[in-house]
DNA sequence: ATGCGCGACCTTTTT
DNA sequence: GGTCGCGCAT
């Protein structure tokens, strides 16, 4: 058993995954395999203690599913139902359970961000604050709240300017308005549990006692919260096991600390630190031009990834004169290497610092015929007729919910207004009720039209009708609310394939199962399968690696991002075009535009000053290609019409001789039919569709 | 209560 | 270029 768990392993993985007890700080540099030896610690661990007395942490659901699974798979257990998954999940599995401590009752709903927007607006309005910058405000909060700074000791610090001051009032009705609809936000799973463990010792000692290690995931992403919340957990055994990177810290806007990195050794005396320099995924010239750009970056853990793989070909740079350009180019060199028969769509990835430059990548994709999809973009659970379909679930099992019933009331439009629904909110005030309740004292009085009485009893029909209680599974609940609401009547032929496929995704899962799971879900979750060039930003790219990588937009005002201004902001752009470096295996192209079109404007673009970091011998080649000379004469957009053939680009087909291989390229027109298809065990071919003995697949 | 036109506004976003 | 909220008109 024991050792199966170190085979592979090159020393210093060894060291970390052996380490017997207290704390551990692996210092883990990219691609030097941190998931492996956590997954392999987790495997070492097991050997001594049941795995349900280890708590492993990450960020993402996908993350801990991955790990999850190859941790199954080494110890050859079932661990489903171990501690092993997201920051927020353990803290709701925690919090059910024991959150009647603290006043809340344990059928809280989880709020998303746009369930937080929206209550955010709504205090604006009421405050008659009319500021557009309430994404701003959100994000203020959701900050402070990470770091222990609530609204009374925020208000307390005052300001002379007044708009400190007004956030403090917004934080502090946000708050109070949450605590009343009996709902937490992120933050407040993290925060609650840890004033649980801080207020009722007994609870802190049962789950100290019950997690005999712990083991935390990209550490340098943790917010002073979530390692408070650690280190209560860690408590005096100490065995914590920190697994980050500071080089590869992106998420500060949102909280992150990475010198928590920095505070391990002082907050855990005699941690042992490891550092893992091996590179398992780059060659070395993609390292080289990684390393020079990274280290330019004051305050981190110097550290230098080595690999003993072959060089490889050098990073390329280019300039152009537009993104479209940039893109056109990028699109045909992906095609030729796809051509070449050395990569498959899904080896390719294309990177950027802001979506919006995805448009014109997409459209150059296109015109080259090469499939993609794009990561992290709008999800599938973002979309309005979902979310409305699961605020009525939210409601319906959690009466208080307030910022559901918000959300739905008039949704579809049953005529209870504006005006009706401050007249609800007034009645919810004065009695300190939720606004359900108000509107059922509403329809005891006589204080509305018999009309609008009528709309109320309408809507709190719906709701009653639909008590979690009446349904065995989530997928039943829908069902009966999609019809019963008026939503079918209500959305287009498209949004309703949407709730059919959010109705299927709920079969046989119990309605708290499903609330949580879709509370705790993100974009990234959904599958990414199929064979297709991604499209994605740093950020999303994280963890991730493709054999063939295409940075763009490497340009002041892109990358570092115009916003980024302080010091502290512009090494945390560095940390981002180091964390695209590092995802490329085997090719590396950076890009960049002259003029660049952002929104309506066309601006002059200079190249990015990190570009300076890399001396001109690692790279192979600086390509300038200027724009073209004449504007008019230059295909500006021809609509290239393709004859629907019968063989279209990656279909399968199967040849007399060669077997079966994939159409990788079309050409030619009626009898004059090509196409290139790559037969895996035979090579690339060229076949004439009028001789060639192929058969459609 | 709803529908439409105007203007402001844009990062990144694991939960 | 697209979204979203506001204010005005119906």
């Amino acid at each position: 058993m024991s050792k199966t768990i170190l085979e592979g392993l090159n020393p210093a993985q060894k060291e970390a995954v052996l380490h017997s007890g207290g704390p551990l700080l692996i210092l883990a540099g990219a691609g030097s395999g941190k998931t492996k030896v956590i997954v392999h610690r987790f495997a070492h661990l097991s050997c001594k203690v049941s795995p349900e007395h280890i708590l492993a942490v990450t960020f993402t659901n996908k993350a801990a599913g991955e790990m999850k699974e190859r941790i199954s798979r080494l110890i050859k257990k079932d661990i489903r139902s171990a501690w092993v998954g997201t920051f927020h999940s353990q803290c709701n599995k925690i919090l059910r359970k024991e959150i009647h401590a603290l006043g809340y009752g344990c059928d809280f709903s989880i709020l998303d961000d746009s369930d937080q927007l929206n209550l955010i607006r709504h205090i604006l309005k009421e405050f008659k604050m009319y500021e557009a910058l309430y994404r701003g405000i959100l994000s203020r909060i959701s900050l402070l709240k990470s770091s222990f700074v609530g609204p009374e000791e925020f208000l307390s610090r005052g300001d002379v300017f007044g708009f400190e001051d007004k956030i403090a009032r917004v934080y502090l009705r946000y708050q109070d308005e949450i605590k009343r609809c009996n709902s937490l936000d992120f933050d407040d799973l993290i925060l609650l549990t840890i004033k649980l463990f801080e207020e009722h010792p007994k609870a802190l000692k049962k789950f100290q006692d019950s997690f005999q290690h712990i083991l935390i995931d990209e550490f340098q992403d943790t917010n002073p919260a979530q390692y408070r919340l650690m280190k209560l957990l860690a408590g005096n055994s100490g065995n914590m096991c920190a697994v980050g990177d500071d080089d590869q810290s992106i998420y500060a806007f949102r909280g992150a600390d990475h010198t928590n990195i920095m505070n391990f050794e002082k907050d855990f005396k005699g941690a042992k630190v490891i550092k893992l320099e091996q590179n398992y995924r780059s060659t070395q010239h993609i390292l080289d031009i990684a390393h020079h750009v990274i280290n330019k970056n004051p305050y981190r853990h110097p550290k230098k990834l080595w690999t003993d793989r072959k060089e490889g070909e050098k990073p390329s740079l280019c300039w152009f004169g537009n993104e479209i350009e940039e893109a056109r180019h990028i699109a045909k060199t992906a095609r030729e290497l796809y051509l070449k028969g050395a990569y498959a769509y899904n080896d390719f990835a294309v990177l950027y610092r802001v979506n919006l430059q995805s448009r014109a990548i997409e459209e150059a994709l296109r015109e080259e015929r090469l499939p993609y999809r794009i990561i992290g973009g709008i999800s599938f659970y973002q979309r309005k007729e979902i979310k409305d379909l699961i605020s009525y679930m939210r409601l319906c099992s959690n009466n208080s919910n307030n910022v559901s019933l918000r959300r739905i009331i008039n949704c579809p439009p049953r005529g209870i207004g504006a005006s009706t629904l401050t007249k609800i909110d007034q009645i919810a005030k004065k009695k300190s009720v939720s606004l359900l309740s108000a509107m059922k004292e509403i329809l005891k009085t006589n204080t509305v039209t018999a009309a609008i009485k009528e709309k109320i009893a309408g809507f709190v029909g719906i709701v009653e009708g639909a008590s979690p209680k009446n349904f065995k599974t989530a997928s039943d609940m829908l069902r009966h609310l999609y019809k019963n609401t008026g939503y079918a009547e209500f959305i287009g032929e498209d949004r309703a394939e949407n709730t059919m496929e959010l109705i299927a995704s709920a079969e046989g899962i119990g309605i708290e199962a499903f609330l949580d799971k879709m509370s705790l879900l993100s974009s990234l979750d959904s599958a990414d399968t199929g064979n297709a060039v991604s499209l994605l930003t740093f950020h999303s790219a994280k963890g991730l690696e493709f054999p063939v990588v295409f940075i763009s937009g490497v340009e002041e005002g892109i990358l570092p991002y115009l916003k980024a201004q302080e010091p502290k902001e512009i090494a945390e752009e560095r940390r981002l075009l180091y964390v695209g470096m590092t995802r490329a295996k085997e090719m590396l192209w950076l890009t960049c535009a002259k003029k660049r079109r952002l929104y309506t404007k066309i601006q002059e673009q200079q190249p990015s000053r990190f570009l300076k970091d890399i001396p001109l011998e690692c790279c192979q080649k600086i390509e300038k290609i200027p724009p073209p000379a004449k504007p008019g004469s230059v295909c500006e957009k021809k609509p290239k019409t393709f004859k629907a053939s019968l063989y279209s680009v990656g279909s399968r087909i199967k040849h007399s001789t060669w077997g079966v291989g994939v159409v990788r390229d079309c050409c030619g027109e009626g009898d004059d039919q090509k196409i290139t298809v790559n037969f895996p065990n035979v090579g690339i071919k060229k076949l004439a569709l009028k001789f060639a003995q192929i058969e459609r697949l």
